[in-house]
DNA sequence: ATTATCTATAGATCTATAGATAATGC
DNA sequence: ATTATCTATAGATCTATAGATAATGC
């Protein structure tokens, strides 16, 4: 243990590295993300780099943790300002489009990416990856749950299947945004989450306007 | 011009490569796929690839193509054989998610995995992902329309609208099969698509049950 | 079609060193 | 004040493999 200063430039550089490994990640793809790539990209040596993280995969492992703390703090938390209950819900499907339509990351959705690469390669990173869908997921289906609970939709509504829905819709959009025009395809998404809540509500009017 | 045998032998050849370069593209990905692994798998020499295909870029075109003919043989062709109208939208929508669910591809649905991997990524490949969309999303676009036109869902229904519900939930389902189980995942799929479609129908009875 | 070969680049490892601090002797 | 030590990083180098090409055989 020594001063703060030490302490901090080391951290610096590995913050730096993160940073602009999760963003090349989105371009050329988890795997594809080449260690000369991000070393050049911030003007370090790559020995530098493995310094840090003694093989590629466990810098991929990072570069995962990285993301979802990212997506922690720009997705879930600003929506969980909303009061729970259908607002909420919505607040999530807005603020990840939203992310998304920013371009904080070139490729879109860092996870979208990662989850269709690693589908059919076994292996820890695949692993991992299998977890952080899992607590989204589950997130996803509290948050319609708790709509549920809270009397926004009616009980015929499944938790699971809203939860479903939500994934579906803005896995799509982040897919065909680039391909299709971004302005078009979130429209639709926001439009085709915002009509299937209406068909749940219990009192439509309670519901955001669609802008 | 020669005889039909050298040209059986040559045409042989291409579709054996093709098929498996397929194969591989949605493991290793449309970039990710080597020449090398090919040739092995076939039990070829790689610069034999090359008298096919003069570059590596020509070879994964080549393989775009190639799926698209496998994706209207097993996915578009057999649901045309139902009646226009709800029936047939459906019908795409099952066929899709049994061409996944049966892994007829290791790595799912080829399209999707190249979208999500190009989607950064300008070029030619990416352009013809880009059309290869269109088309689909087109053809969606009018089996719903037809739907519609019937009267088997009501005219409040959006054509584009439940042909982007339709994408969604089949893109989502190939996503999450591999990492969340594939009997849930599907079976989330359908009932999703099915739900979506008793909400909009004129007569529900006309609906195809849910086994 | 094959074999041999070329160039570029991947991940990985080794050795050296800059800059800062800790331990030691005066 | 001097010496030893620590941390973070650079440069050189290794092996494997990528896509690609030229020469050759059938």
């Amino acid at each position: 243990m020594t001063t703060d200063g030490r302490l901090l430039r080391g951290e610096r550089t590995r913050t730096a590295v993160l940073d602009q490994a999760l963003l090349l990640a989105t371009v050329a793809g988890l795997d594809g993300l080449s260690l000369n790539q991000v070393a050049d990209a911030l003007g370090v040596s790559k020995s530098g780099l493995f310094a840090h993280w003694r093989s590629k995969e466990a810098l991929q492992l990072a570069v995962i943790d990285h993301a979802r703390a990212q997506w922690t703090d720009r997705v879930i938390r600003p929506a969980l300002r909303e009061p729970a209950g259908v607002r909420r819900l919505w607040a999530v499907h807005l603020s990840r489009l939203r992310f998304y339509e920013e371009g904080v990351l070139p490729g879109g959705c860092f996870f979208a990416n990662a989850q269709f690469e690693f589908n059919a390669r076994p292996g820890v990173i695949r692993d991992r990856l299998a977890v952080e869908m899992g607590d989204w997921m589950t997130f996803l289906t509290r948050l319609a749950a708790d709509a549920i609970a809270l009397g926004d939709l009616r009980p015929e509504a499944d938790p699971a299947r809203l939860a479903y829905q939500t994934e579906s819709l803005g896995v799509c959009a982040v897919m065909q945004a680039p391909l299709m025009g971004s302005a078009s395809t979130f429209g639709q998404a926001r439009r085709a989450l915002l009509e299937h809540l209406l068909l749940f509500a219990t009192d439509p009017t309670t519901l955001p306007e669609l802008t």
